[in-house]
DNA sequence: CTACACATTAGACAAAGTCCAATAATTGAA
DNA sequence: TTCAATTATTGGACTTTGTCTAATGTGTAG
């Protein structure tokens, strides 16, 4: 596992890894999600960039994710049908999802192993296995 | 397994079955679900209930999937950002997602084996691990 | 019948995300 | 550095999925 990227330089590095011009947005929207390594929704994202001042627009912020996506550089997570949060690991691994209070946490990849996956029709190709593990606290109650 | 409750008895029995007074929508909104055994979204519902002639509103067939997954007749799939899926088949299954086509199809809970789930903080308990494989056509130029 | 509880409805509303045409920033070449 | 071409950003309109509400309809027990 590399070092984070938390720091201008490294930022500036990895986009131009992935062939993404460094533009300011760019950079802040990176920031945000490689900084704090949370998963993070896009209204929270663009709510993060603009702490400050507002310099980032709404479209810029989907712009952007979906630029970042495409080009490998975070993952979306489908848990919530309400809404995508992204993921700035893009190594396998899986995600523990509190239904109560929308909290998203990684399973590594090596800790779960999955048997049995189903051959695929020719011309088929895996992209990827996401596991769930949808939790929620046990009713007081019942504790 | 038992047979799919597709003809008005079997839906009647099914709905009294789980407390829910059987309405002439309620009952065709079930028929549409368990006749053919498909992975469908509320618009495709609304769209298959009023075929013939138009007589359930877009809110009842809401009110509905919300009530049937409440009381445990289906089951949300949530694989696709932009809507939610609804499972007739409530016992423990997987999911294969063709992302290219949205194309949902089940793979058996036996045919897949997890191991090494982690241990949950006390007063947590799980309510369900979903895996989905998700798939697409290889390009033409690999194949 | 009547009254009450429950279902259904149209349409307003909300939130997530996309699209577009105008403006601004970046870049590479001279 | 300057210029033009490309690429990015933007506000706001728009779309889609889903919820809410207040009014109307239905059904059943007495």
């Amino acid at each position: 596992m590399e070092a984070m990227p938390y720091n201008r330089p490294m930022l500036l590095a990895l986009l131009r890894k992935h062939d993404i011009s460094p533009t300011h947005q760019r950079l802040e929207i990176a920031r945000v999600l490689f900084g704090r390594c949370h998963h993070l929704a896009a209204d929270q994202i663009l709510a993060l960039v603009n702490e400050r001042n507002a310099e980032t627009s709404k479209a810029t912020v989907y712009n952007t994710l979906n630029l970042f996506r495409d080009r490998g550089l975070i993952r979306e997570v489908i848990v919530d049908p309400k809404r995508v949060f992204y993921d700035p690991n893009t190594e396998p691994h899986h995600h523990l999802y509190n239904v109560d209070t929308g909290e998203i946490a990684d399973i590594a990849a090596e800790a779960l192993s999955v048997s049995g996956l189903p051959d695929l029709p020719p011309g088929m190709v895996t992209e990827g296995v996401d596991i769930i593990v949808r939790v929620r606290a046990s009713y007081p109650s019942v504790g």
